[in-house]
RNA sequence: GGCGACAUAGCCAAGUGGUAAGGCAGAGGUCUGCAAAACCUUUAUUCCCCAGUUCAAAUCUGGGUGUCGCCU
């Protein structure tokens, strides 16, 4: 028989932490983050990360795992939460995918294969310098030469992507046709999907007054002391929403004030982004919180959706 | 009360006779190893109002309204 899943899905400040936790305890269930930041250790302010409270609430997995001075994937990241996912059926438990992070969720429900083509750090650094030097033209027109149809796919513009498809042509492959191949769905379990949602003006507002609280909860002596420990704005990790802003606050280029704003408005647009994404799961069912009367009644029909599509 | 400047999208704005640049915000989207990343698309039938000149007005003229500055 096939073991489920329940992933909980939704823009950042919806109130998925909260949820997750209730249903966990609701279902016997242990929660597997699938957050790209909370994921750092002692970034605990600006990566919104559970509180201690909240951890002790429920078994939580993926969350301060990594060292923020290493750079972390995708790919380590399926590897990893995979691992959780096991030891927790092992458990006979319910698993519990919770998180904004749309290509981890990715790697989750889909066979997405990162086994075969390691990063080339040398070779990336290279294509970036000719981009740099000779124009985003230049680049792409090596890829359209190598593979016209990923260039076809390909914009110009988003040199990442485009040095990406070259690193994958350099290491031996044709093409990088199977790149936009329709997804596989894992067989390794059943998928529950559940998406958050709330009305657009009180996400926002939930946003912009999250900020200020990360704010007063000591967001500035956060930075500074990873600052102190040695970490960059080069370090990935330090390129999570309200840290990279602030380092730049530190830096001079703006004032405390303007900070915060552009955290707000980063957070924002980050929010439309991953509505952008999870909307494209067909199966995901919405649940959008501002039409409950209370968190109760939403949590109920959360859990009477789970518990039906639960053997 | 007098003099002057200005009035263009939610905001900042370019445009001085030829059929409304651009940026921000907003909205929509893309996504297979940095993803809180990177990238793409889209947004004024009309320029404060009324009248006039002209083939043609956001642009010129007159009047009105509003805002700001200076003077008394």
């Amino acid at each position: 028989m096939k073991r489920n899943i329940v992933i909980i899905a939704g823009p950042t400040a919806v109130g998925k932490t909260k949820y997750a936790i209730k249903i966990a305890q609701n279902l016997g269930g242990e929660i597997v983050s699938a957050d790209s930041m909370q994921i750092y250790r002692y970034m605990n302010i600006g990566s919104a990360k559970p509180t201690k409270e909240e951890l002790a609430q429920a078994r939580h997995y993926m969350v301060d795992e990594i060292d923020p001075k290493t750079d972390f994937s995708v790919a380590e990241y399926q590897k990893k939460a995979k691992e959780c996912i096991a030891q927790i059926f092992d458990k006979d438990a319910l698993p519990i995918i919770s998180g904004g992070t749309g290509l981890y969720v990715n790697s989750l429900i889909y066979d997405m294969d990162f086994s075969v083509i390691p990063k080339q750090t040398q070779f990336r650094k290279q294509l970036q310098e000719e981009a740099e030097t000779y124009g985003n033209e230049f680049i792409h027109e090596k890829l359209r030469k190598k593979d016209p149809k990923a260039a076809e796919r390909i914009h110009p513009n988003n040199v990442k992507k485009v040095i990406r498809a070259l690193e994958i042509l350099e290491s031996g492959k044709n093409d990088v046709r199977e790149f936009e191949e329709s997804f596989v769905k894992t067989k390794d379990y059943e998928v529950i999907l559940v998406g958050l949602n709330r009305n657009r003006d009180e996400l926002y507002e939930r946003i912009n007054h999250r900020v200020d609280l990360l704010m007063k909860a000591g967001l500035l002596q956060e930075i500074q002391q990873l600052l102190d420990i040695g970490l960059t704005e080069s370090n990935i990790s330090m390129k999570g929403i309200g840290y990279k802003e602030l380092i730049d606050y530190f830096h001079g280029g703006y004032s405390l004030e303007e900070a915060v704003e552009r955290i707000k408005k980063n957070t924002r647009h980050y929010a439309k982004r991953q509505l952008t994404w999870f909307r494209r799961y067909k199966e995901m069912q919405w649940f959008n919180l501002s039409e409950f009367e209370s968190s109760q009644k939403a949590e109920e029909a959360i859990l009477n959706y789970i518990k039906s599509n639960l053997p």
